[in-house]
DNA sequence: TTGCAAACAGACCGGTTGGTCTGTTACTGT
DNA sequence: ACAGTAACAGACCAACCGGTCTGTTTGCAA
């Protein structure tokens, strides 16, 4: 048992118990009181932890989603060939999706198209995490390169945005559709088209 | 000039208006007394055509933002080689975006992924829509592949949601970046996929 | 011309929203 | 032991939300 005053896990316990609101309802209509009745804690413990909704939903973003978000692209680079691991790491994320988490979709996503032109701090944070996840992919991509493991043609510039948005916007069909089948044969598609980047 | 009273006219106004605000805020965030403001329409006027908000956005949602997206989706496919034709679209879209209507994104997406695992009306809505697209697009790689234009190993049910996907994903991306370039990396990078299934 | 329904105008309403404020309780350093 | 502050508890509030209801104006048919 956590001890009767443990301020860490309340505030833990209430970033959880929003993101899980905000994972389904979005940002603006997932509702404090909500949040605090599915918690149970008082509207005083929340805000001294946050001073408002918009800190709540930044630390939300920031600790919960973007964390997770990354964690799942993490693609493991160190492998022998580049691109098989990606391909690998797509089959993985096709067999490991189920039909609840597509119909949720990509909670990072989902919050960024709602906010992205309302919020400077939404519009901030989702476009350092995606310049990141795309960086990380190009230097990928470079070193393969070098490596001679991929044609001279390919620009990992333009590759790596590529490979993001595909993924994305099979997660969006996915989502849209409730359909596993979709999703996995846009990933399909995705893995066969970069197997034609090998050499 | 409109006569005094044309409620055929005030209910198109009304319309576009909402459109407008839902363009920019989402579904839920589009407020309907800025709408009425914004249309200098009394409510009593939007209740008499429409029964309420929900019935309002389905309205926006199927006579303004469905029309559009087909009709941007509305790929040239009687011509000599469909993949040039999809091809040519894509540099045509990807010259036409002003950075304005990149940051708007595509608002049937931003209802859809707001709205799609709150509302039924609007899943089936979205859903239909795409299927519409992806059948269309598969129609027209099927019939290329009959004609020898395309590779036989090329499967239509895959690459045509995986066509979407990308473009859908490049406008997310070009969205949250609010970068022209990316989106217009992306939907190169996704012609020279396409070229790759010529035969 | 009159009757009557369609087209509007806008005051009003209950419920919900995020946010504040005052009070109480628990811990911690001295 | 006690003082002081961090950690809560929850009543309260103004603003706003979608929706209703009553009243007025307009056009048109008879």
């Amino acid at each position: 048992m956590s001890p009767p005053r443990d301020p860490e896990s309340t505030r833990r316990h209430l970033l959880e118990v929003s993101a899980e609101e905000m994972r389904f309802k979005g940002y603006k209509a997932a509702s404090l009181a909500d949040i605090l009745n599915k918690a149970k804690v008082s509207k005083g413990a929340l805000y001294h932890h946050f001073a408002n909704k918009q800190e709540l939903g930044y630390a939300v973003f920031d600790e919960i989603f973007v964390r997770e978000f990354l964690a799942d692209w993490d693609v493991p680079m160190s492998n022998t060939d580049p691109i098989d691991a990606v391909c690998q790491w797509i089959t993985e994320m096709s067999e490991q999706a189920s039909k609840e988490k597509l119909q949720q979709g990509c909670p990072v996503c989902n919050i960024a198209t709602e906010m992205v032109s309302l919020d400077e701090g939404f519009r901030d944070r989702t476009q350092t995490m995606f310049d990141t996840l795309r960086s990380r992919i190009a230097v990928m991509l470079s070193t393969a390169k070098l490596n001679g493991q991929v044609k001279q043609v390919v620009v990992p510039e333009s590759v790596s945005p590529f490979i993001v948005a595909t993924v994305q916007g099979a997660m969006m069909q996915g989502k849209y559709g409730r359909d596993l089948e979709t999703f996995k044969a846009i990933l399909r598609c995705l893995a066969d088209y970069l197997t034609t980047l090998k050499t």
